[in-house]
DNA sequence: CCCACGCGTTAACCCAGGTTTATTTCAATG
DNA sequence: CATTGAAATAAACCTGGGTTAACGCGTGGG
């Protein structure tokens, strides 16, 4: 069940006939925003290759990053796509990222209606929910040491297009930090 | 869509043609383990009453919280249901606590086979993905105070019911820890 | 070619929270 | 009624990470 096929999950996506000319592909260069914190985005975003950051902006003006998403993934804001509400965070394309967006709500219904479809879209939540878990745990049980080696070795492919600021945001602590903690890995 | 009508789910899901005679009922006493951490454990577990907690045990010793389940909900350890891997947390009953359980495997089949409780299952996914977001937010954004303000807000009849030593495990600091934020908001 | 800027590193200082130990209270048990 | 043990608090000390500031490096734009 777990690990998921993205290829084969955004390919019966886009191949669906009720989704026909539903879809608008878009592709943003690095720098530019798929949506961002505040804004009301009620679409959802088949990635199909490219590097984005979602990150929140605290009060205090600080950045903390909630996720990476690589290559292929599915993305949006849940509070946006569920609630109608403002997005908690942005989605900041790190480099030149293709996506395909669809009206949210289109999307699960027609998801809900299909048999097949139902499966790949169930099998992604809770592959999304195992990632959660994980990362719920690493931010709860873990130093920021032994945070910021799992994150080397679960994501070796990851560490190299990003960079330490990045990194450091994600594993909830400032770049200086890490600094240090790369220093006493050596 | 979210919130969730934890009771109206749950007894769509016991009234399913499919699953009579399938589940179990079981009552947990105070202090007892619906599963515990390292077991395989391939059930899903509707709760009608009761309070459970669930936490890892790190290596050195230390017992972490990852979540409340209070009255209603549905629980079980993802590791195991999809993957057959031992549960990385423990399920342990705080109060005495009813439940349901269901084969995992059977219980999603039914919920996909069928055309509402699929909705129904669906909404609870997004439903907890929301709720993750949340904590994944406090842990990642907020101090520990502000984390603990928070959480006297949010969850005020839990608090009631709680310890402290498990509220700070959740919280992700010592009972101490805590102590000394009680200290400063007076 | 030079300048500005972002990135990574280092150092000095500060603080929140961890660790250890001890005391008090209170509820459960013999 | 006495005993035990868990919970909460407190004090003293330690440590990892935050803050601020400075410096070197590489890169891209003027």
């Amino acid at each position: 069940m777990v690990p998921l096929d993205f290829e084969s999950f955004i390919h019966r996506i886009e191949a669906h006939p009720q989704l026909q000319g539903v879809g608008l592909r878009t592709v943003y260069q690095k720098g530019e925003y798929i949506f961002k914190q505040g804004e009301i985005c009620q679409k959802v975003f088949c990635m199909h290759n490219g590097l984005v950051k979602l990150y929140y902006n605290t009060q205090d003006g600080k950045e903390w990053i909630k996720s990476f998403v690589l290559d292929q993934g599915v993305l949006g804001s849940r509070s946006s796509q569920l609630m109608g509400k403002p997005s908690p965070f942005s989605a900041l394309c790190l480099e030149k990222t293709e996506v395909q967006s669809y009206p949210y709500k289109r999307f699960a219904e027609v998801c809900l209606d299909d048999h097949d479809l139902v499966r790949d879209l169930f099998n992604f939540l809770q592959w999304l929910g195992v990632k959660k878990e994980i990362r719920e745990y690493q931010l709860l049980c873990l130093s920021a040491e032994d945070a910021y080696k799992d994150f080397l070795h679960t994501n070796p492919k990851l560490v190299e297009r990003l960079t330490q600021v990045d990194i450091a945001h994600y594993l909830g602590i400032t770049p200086i930090a890490l600094s240090r903690i790369k220093k006493r890995l050596t």
